[in-house]
DNA sequence: AGAGTGCCTAACCGCTCGGTTAATTAACTA
DNA sequence: TAGTTAATTAACCGAGCGGTTAGGCACTCT
């Protein structure tokens, strides 16, 4: 797999656990048992996609006692909204109308 | 692999490769040959990325005599863009602030 | 000290990924 | 018709993913 921040963080958003472990990261910190408890998965299973999300950098981890809590950590998040951002005249419908004009103004110029 | 519309987006960007391909569509349609110029990679490599590229909806394909065009097909990003952006109060600045303004408030008030 | 809980590591499994080379299809060109 | 170019499919390979079970460590509770 490519190591780079971005595509590690891709890599981790490419799961739906992992994302929805992410989305119950946003409600506050949580156990490694609370979030394991939505899925149907071995406690071994979670840890492994918490070490994922850990190494691309969207969560933290602490230490109570016998309980290793899990922290959001959003900021990579900022990163990938800015690359999606740099699409964003190619999705937009007001975009793409001001592309099919422009596209016809080159097209009768070259008549 | 999650096969999950969202989940196939995110795998497929989570390659340095294939961004780099989706930023040359993003300059306007392209041949296989001319998208894999400048990777140090086999023809059937790039093909087997532009497949991945296809099956998550960021590409369409075309038919021109012996060429097969390549297009931008940038919807997708828009549910990437929408996914982050849930998340956008965890990595922005001012938020972090009044979330922490509000912690201690909470704090002071449990006592 | 002993038992129970939370979590991790180790080892294993089937499958997919990202790449290769070789052969093939499809279209243009001389 | 033969040759060239564009792109694909097929078969293979090493590595990593996503899951499992078994076992062990760290901590709490009685």
């Amino acid at each position: 797999m490519a190591t780079d921040p971005l595509s590690l963080v891709f890599a981790a958003l490419a799961d739906p656990t992992r994302r929805a472990i992410l989305a119950r990261l946003a409600e506050g910190e949580a156990t490694v048992k609370e979030l394991s408890a939505p899925f149907a998965m071995s406690g071994p299973a979670i840890t492994k996609h918490l070490h994922v999300l850990e190494r691309a950098g969207l969560i933290t981890r602490g230490r109570e006692a016998q309980w290793r809590p899990c922290l959001l950590s959003a900021a990579p998040l900022r990163e990938v909204s800015a690359w999606a951002e740099n699409f964003r005249q190619f999705w937009d419908a007001s975009y793409t109308r001001l592309d099919a004009l422009l596209e016809e103004m080159k097209e009768q110029s070259d008549d």
